[in-house]
DNA sequence: TGTACATCAGTGAACGCGCGTTCACTGATGTAC
DNA sequence: TGTACATCAGTGAACGCGCGTTCACTGATGTAC
């Protein structure tokens, strides 16, 4: 057997991953909501019942989906945050999310949107989700190691318990980055979901739609905010 | 009978409120996707088929639901907007968009989260969602018309279309202001619900959560992004 | 002020539907000797 | 290599449930003369 995988093993993950493809295209037409298991059975050509020897329970099936959520955008942009020079990696970090959730709309209203009502997300999704701000925070603490970024001014010093908080993630995550650095990241981070949320969800419908200039041209400011200099 | 109401017509307004208000407690048990009529007239101690006097379908009870949301945030922001100095009005507002989504958290998440699967809001909607922003956009123009506040420099000009959209927009709600500015109130307004939609909707835990001092202290740099200078 | 009729609110039964989950089962695949 | 048994995948029926919406109806409120 290839890579000592029974028949049955492989035949197993097959159809594991299949089911969850079924019900990402399920996801794309009725919402988190509203996915179900039958349906998904459905378009399987399965009995209902059959799933549950793959998913102990609805919730189970949403989880997965959740996980390999985060893990597909984490590797999109993974692999576009490359390259030399720090703001060209920012930008294209953040183009590679918005591309992501543009084509996968769906599956980013289920990470990023509203909860799903009754659900509870267990402790296996927060490392996948961690994937995209790790990588803006590479992008900026690598400028700043090199040399490339100056520490913004505050106009003071941060309250004290943002203070803490900025400390006690900077250990965790980027220990030689200056807490001011590290708090414009967590600006940015949310200020490109905004931007994407808005767009997706048609909030800027009747402004900026279409909002790929208002996109760029705010990716830009971002860099600038984060002192990512241009070497263009 | 008082202002030309029939007491007939005084208890039709009065048990479509209660309906509305009912239907709002249900969202924040389960969800917009799956607020139920049944759920809403079992609670008024109606027979289903009741509500069917009053709003012709669950769509339709969701809209009003929508509209109501819109209003009840616009308001208050509206109302929280006052004072002389514009960093403090711009402040006073964004607290305000954050108390009412933290009250609301279910009827933010209706507005502003994941659109409801197979449900699509009508114009009627477009002028309350309109309200928040207007008042931020109200707070900046203000300043910029007192001369209290300078036109940022931008890196070098809009790509076309932006700037046609900018040019359009400015004509539709603040003729007098400059298209860099106006860009940037957009900015911040994306940030805002951004940074809120993130707080509520969990991403910031194991960040900066509790949110409360990481907010406050974004609030300021979106004011001095804006231009709009602290008089204290 | 009184009567006749029209309008409206709310009832209760019924329609057809889909849901998640359990359970005893058949038959195929894998394992130990 | 061959047999006996254990494991597992998938079936099909059933459980109890809730949903949106329609429809003919009763009885109360409003209106016109």
């Amino acid at each position: 057997m290839s890579a000592g995988q029974t028949a049955r093993e492989r035949a197993r993950a097959e159809l594991t991953w299949e089911i969850t493809e079924a019900a990402r295209r399920q996801l794309a037409e009725v919402g988190a909501g509203a996915l179900s298991l039958r349906a998904v059975a459905r378009e399987l050509g399965m009995v209902s019942s059959a799933l549950y020897r793959y998913f102990p329970s609805r919730d189970d099936l949403l989880t997965a989906l959740i996980v390999q959520a985060y893990d597909s955008l984490g590797a999109a942009v993974e692999s576009a945050a490359v390259g030399a020079d720090p703001s060209t990696r920012w930008r294209s970090a953040c183009n590679a999310v918005r591309d992501w959730a543009r084509d996968r709309q769906h599956e980013y209203a289920l990470i990023y949107g509203s909860p799903v009502p009754g659900y509870r997300a267990p402790r296996s999704t927060v490392a996948p989700a961690a994937r995209v701000p790790m990588v803006l925070l590479g992008v900026v603490s690598q400028a700043w190691r090199r040399g490339a970024l100056t520490a913004p001014a505050e106009p003071g010093p941060f309250p004290p318990v943002l203070d803490e908080q900025l400390r006690v993630l900077a250990e965790a995550v980027a220990p030689e980055l200056p807490a001011a650095i590290l708090n414009r990241v967590l600006i940015a981070w949310t200020q490109l979901f905004g931007m994407i949320s808005f767009e997706l969800f048609g909030q800027l419908v009747g402004s900026v739609s279409p909002s790929d200039e208002f996109f760029a041209h705010a990716t830009d400011q971002m860099a600038s905010f984060l002192g990512l200099v241009s070497e263009k």
